[in-house]
DNA sequence: TCTATACGGAACTTGCGAGTTTCGGATATA
DNA sequence: TATATCCGAAACTCGCAAGTTCCGTATAGA
């Protein structure tokens, strides 16, 4: 029995990459980057002490110093790894209209995983201007995947004839986006499904030519 | 001796208003809140320190713990007394058409005063979730606002027969400053004369009924 | 001119959090 | 069992910023 397995793992772990480059699948790395993003969502980066990453991972905070040289650094990692589960293409919906696609966008876990994400946001957005590595790594991880999976269906849209070329996809992907992040930063009021089927048939079909509600009397449309 | 002018001041100063209450025009306060407005911006508020607003202010740290109690109330009261000129009805755009309405409110001073109050609203967005007196204040002083005077030109176009009276108008009227939200804070991208234009003809008007460019070049291949 | 009040400035005290070091105890190899 | 390594925990150092106190001075009323 040579448990190669483990060996492997174990020798990953300990010798490899002391810059910082690679995040592994499963090692404690990922649970302390996953302690400080729940730590960051829920304080904010100032708010957020090592310490409280250190005892929400069950670690000890010279092991966090031993892999990370300073908090900002932690944090900029922790965003940076957040996982972009959602740009894998062959997963969206394809319904066959861009309202069905939009809708069957809206997951009870995708809402909650954007509230989450946004909540992030908010813990950060002071920094940004203050570190361009930091935002960047918010942009590409937080902002950017929302936008693509919407500018990409609206593309599909435009490809199948159901809405004009000459509509402005680069502005009307990020309206969904941008409308939750009002909502929930400024406005701070829950993000619901209601609403965001009300954006989608008020504001970003007819925006993107399509009119209203054709069934527009009672709400019907029951499932 | 009875200087009532001074006791009255002193006593309005001192214990009275644990609200917020009046604002002097041209007080010492005003100076001061300007400052605290200005570092804010800048630095955030976790990056503000008291003696950055005394010292903007020209003023020694002891004066401003004489007039607020504490950091965070002085940064509260601030906010709340962020000026809302802009809420005053009789200085609305009034062309004839939601159109001219919308691009007459892009003024390059009302782009930068936006910009800035962005600024102030990221230095106090992580803030917003521990601090519902704060998260109201920003709300009633820069969110809402914005908001507001979309709402009424949207509305006016409405009475006027212009747009139809189904569109949704309070998400709408959000749809601009929610846009200019994400594009300053999130893409960190300049807000120039030609987004807004864009935002304007590209997806508000388009979401309120109207159709897209009336000087377009050809297309317009309404089926 | 005299006096009270509030001011600016600067020197404090205090608490907290980043980053460091130490140490006892796991775990794994031989 | 012996040994090397990494870990968690806790006890440090140290700098910074909130809040306080004190003092010399400017100003306004009498």
């Amino acid at each position: 029995m040579t448990p190669l397995d483990l060996v492997d793992e174990a020798a990953l772990r300990a010798e490899d990459s002391p810059k910082l480059g690679r995040k592994r699948d499963h090692t404690r790395d990922a649970d302390i980057l996953d302690a400080a993003l729940e730590v960051l969502a829920e304080t904010g980066y100032d708010g957020m002490t090592v310490d409280m990453v250190a005892a929400r991972a069950k670690a000890g905070k010279a092991t966090l110093y031993r892999r990370w040289p300073s908090k900002a650094e932690l944090v900029l990692d922790a965003v940076a790894c957040l996982k972009r589960a959602d740009s894998d293409p062959a997963k969206l919906p394809d319904t066959g209209t861009l309202r069905g696609d939009l809708v069957a966008l809206i997951k009870t876990p995708s809402i909650e995983d954007g509230e989450r994400k946004l909540q992030i946001m908010a813990g950060i957005v002071s920094m940004l201007s203050r570190s361009p590595e930091l935002a960047d790594a918010a942009q590409a991880a937080i902002v950017e995947p929302r936008a693509r999976v919407n500018r990409l269906l609206m593309r599909r849209a435009i490809d199948r004839g159901e809405i004009s070329a000459d509509v402005d996809i680069d502005t009307l992907s990020m309206v969904s986006t941008a409308m939750v992040s009002h909502r929930v930063l400024m406005l701070r009021k829950p993000v619901t499904r209601e609403f965001l089927i009300s954006l989608i048939d008020n504001v970003i079909l007819p925006a993107a030519g399509i009119p209203r509600a054709p069934a527009s009397s009672a709400s019907s449309s029951s499932r």
